[in-house]
DNA sequence: GTCTATAGGCTGATAGAC
DNA sequence: GTCTATCAGCCTATAGAC
């Protein structure tokens, strides 16, 4: 029994980890301090010691992951180049962050489901930075002629929001393929990006496509109620 | 003081009003049942005696939103037309159910995150439906050709994502809106449906369209970590 | 920095009167 | 069906020894 012993650095991170991943399977709420303590195998006491409390310990990985996630993305806001590229290196650099913290998204939804609760005002404008990194490729993309005039406001929220829902539902997915035995084809993150990838530069594409008139909506009869 | 009595069938949906309330904005583990009864102006005794507990209380809930929606997204399944009608009525039912129980989007995202720790076998196939109603149009749209080919269930991932997290996040949209101040335009769920709408129907138009050769990725160069 | 022991508050549930 | 009173369990946090 040699690795008894930790040094203070390694007891910190066991705890963010350990946080990380309670937090995103259960929420701030769901999560016990003793869970994370013997989950990253520490004794509960250090985390009042060393984050001040359970909420202090949320704080610090929210803000952890919040940091890592605006500065990939101002990778992408400050790259010169055209407005398709730099979409798609947006996609990129969104799975980029998710590789290195898959719980991100978890996280991140839960939060803002709860209306930001726990975000600090301090860390307010990393989360805005998600959205309005995008919304500037569309703007760039809308003035150089390249994309379809669009709302970019509400081409980001969907965007975000599909790529959120895909990692942040993989579990339950797994379970419904599991539990029901349905073949669902392959889910695989990297099919996925492209996928939307893909279904942007199509959406965004200038009309007219080869596509569609305008589909009235009407839709099938039912009852009002 | 007249109104001070109450009929048992308004006890019942006075508790489940307020439950969905709470839990869709503070989830299951952070909604107290003292909260709930306060909120319902009802004694919380009546919780345990009406549904057998809080777990109860959030069970029934959670059936009767997944049914209402599986079956307003059934007449969808049934309705005989083209595949692009058919994906118009597919988020107009998304878009109708929210409009009756606009906590379902929070409650659905928040279950799901947690990989449906809380949907009863028996309600699965409900929540499933959401998916495979979906899915068969797309299939029927690549089959006829009006769709290009495209894997239906990252599709449908994206779109129904993308819906939920327009719906669920409106809260915390609104926070950033007051606390940063960026006018972020239009933000109205009517323009949301129909520019997805929109844009799902130019990414599936069948190619080539006007638009782009499928770039490259690179991105911009950052190192790696 | 780490651990043990304990305080003190809150939570979900229910027995029993009406 | 409804309400009051009550309880046992769990939760976060910390004082104090090492």
């Amino acid at each position: 029994m040699a690795v008894r012993q930790r040094d203070p650095k390694s007891t910190r991170s066991a705890l963010l980890d350990a946080a990380a991943d309670l937090f995103a399977k259960r929420g701030f709420d769901g999560t016990t301090i003793d869970a994370i303590a013997k989950q990253a195998r520490v004794n509960k006491a250090m985390i009042s010691y060393h984050f001040g409390g359970k909420r202090g310990l949320y704080g610090a990985l929210l803000s952890e992951i919040l940091t890592n996630m605006a500065a990939r993305l101002e990778a992408v806001r400050a790259w010169d180049a055209p407005p398709e590229q730099r979409m798609v290196a947006f996609i990129a650099a969104f799975r980029e962050v998710v590789r290195v913290q898959p719980v991100a998204p978890q996280i991140m939804l839960r939060e803002v489901i709860s209306g930001g609760r726990h975000v600090d005002r301090k860390i307010l404008p990393n989360f805005l930075a998600i959205f309005t990194v995008l919304q500037g490729i569309l703007e760039q993309g809308t003035r150089e002629g390249k994309f379809r005039p669009v709302n970019p406001v509400l081409t980001q929220i969907g965007l975000v929001g599909s790529l959120m829902f895909f990692f942040a539902t993989e579990t339950f997915r797994k379970r419904i393929v599991r539990e029901i035995g349905v073949d669902a084809g392959s889910m695989d993150a990297e099919d996925y990006i492209r996928h939307w990838r893909d279904m942007m530069l199509g959406g965004l594409a200038v009309r007219p496509v080869a596509g569609f008139p305008v589909p009235v909506d009407s839709g099938p009869s039912q009852g009002d109620e």
